[in-house]
DNA sequence: CGTCAATTGTACCGATCGGTACAATGCAAA
DNA sequence: TTTGCATTGTACCGATCGGTACAATTGACG
């Protein structure tokens, strides 16, 4: 018996891995015992070893991130998309059971291998926000400030609920940000 | 020359480390060449190891908020109190360039070996800045809201100034977060 | 069927991991 | 000054680290 995989099908494996371990935590006798891939297989699609995964891994996520957030809210209709935001993250982040794990990379030392992709990620994710509240009519200021307190407070609530092992407090805190938000579309 | 130690002098120095390496990406020999502390002392001030060290610095983190924080919170005038622990707070994480060793704990599996003291840290706080709203004549249930909205929101502030490597970031949602904490102070 | 590149399992590498043993050194009290 | 204990530096341990080499196996295509 032997799986044939392709590098499209390892990088969400590795993705979950990462996330639960962390980048110093992944080591490659965890990868392969929890994916069942062989380190044949895993140096064959990323031949610049576990850097290359964990980056395969940040353009993973910060190309759907891409397509279904950010794209939604610099296009489409503000209320539409912003709320449809709001659902994504519920879901993507399974109600705070599972972490950022480009938040996670922002903590520690490993910030310095990606600090541009990180950087980028939250900048992008920020200026969608702010552009899909100015069009909904939100003051220019009051936008920024609203945008990045709705992505600071996602990951806020992802820490939080994490650590008091509570979901529940995740979708509370995610529709309390939420309120807020459609508060600033208001106000302005 | 042999410098001498005791207990107390190592945990700080062990605290900056596990802060910006994280619990797997501090390894004994980063230790020892960052702190000039051989393996003999460590393992003298800490025979379980590693793990020991740890939780000496969880211990110690955990002590100072109960003292500089929590007790002022539930003891002593709920407004000045309040104002003191947003100094605190700000001074402690250096403007968001120190993060909280108790919140990136949380994210990994390192939180496994913590979870008691993680969920407890954090616990706590809310409970007593929540004691604090109330004492302050906020309403029952928004207190308990605000308190939580707060802490989860410092969190937040330290992932993503640090992603966005941008301290003034850090104060302005600081700032944004006491005001909303004296608007639910008020309101009620 | 045979061909051939893509994929994989296994054995192996030097370096580093967390941890231990113990002798040498420091400091305080007698 | 001598004793005695706390503290420290060094050498060492087996296990695991990330990474490499390469032969065996696979599936797609002619």
């Amino acid at each position: 018996m032997k799986t044939v995989y392709e590098r499209a099908d390892v990088v969400p494996l590795l993705a979950e891995i990462f996330r639960e371990l962390g980048y110093e935590g992944a080591t490659l006798s965890r990868i392969t015992e929890r994916t069942g891939i062989g380190k044949g297989s895993l140096y064959h699609f990323f031949p610049g070893g576990k850097e290359e995964m964990a980056a395969a891994v940040l353009a993973d996520v910060d190309g759907w991130f891409e397509r279904a957030v950010y794209e939604p809210l610099r296009r489409d209709d503000a209320g539409a998309a912003i709320d449809a935001m709001w659902a994504n993250v519920m879901d993507y982040f399974r109600s705070g059971s599972r972490i950022c794990l480009v938040g996670a990379f922002a903590l520690d030392e490993t910030r310095q291998r990606f600090s541009p992709v990180i950087r980028d990620y939250f900048v992008r994710w920020i200026e969608a926000l702010r552009q899909a509240l100015v069009r909904a009519g939100c003051d220019e200021g009051a936008a920024l400030a609203a945008a990045e307190e709705a992505v600071s407070g996602i990951q806020g609530a992802l820490v939080l609920s994490r650590a008091l092992d509570d979901k529940d407090m995740f979708r509370r805190t995610l529709d309390r940000l939420a309120d807020r938000l459609a508060a600033a579309k208001l106000e302005g």
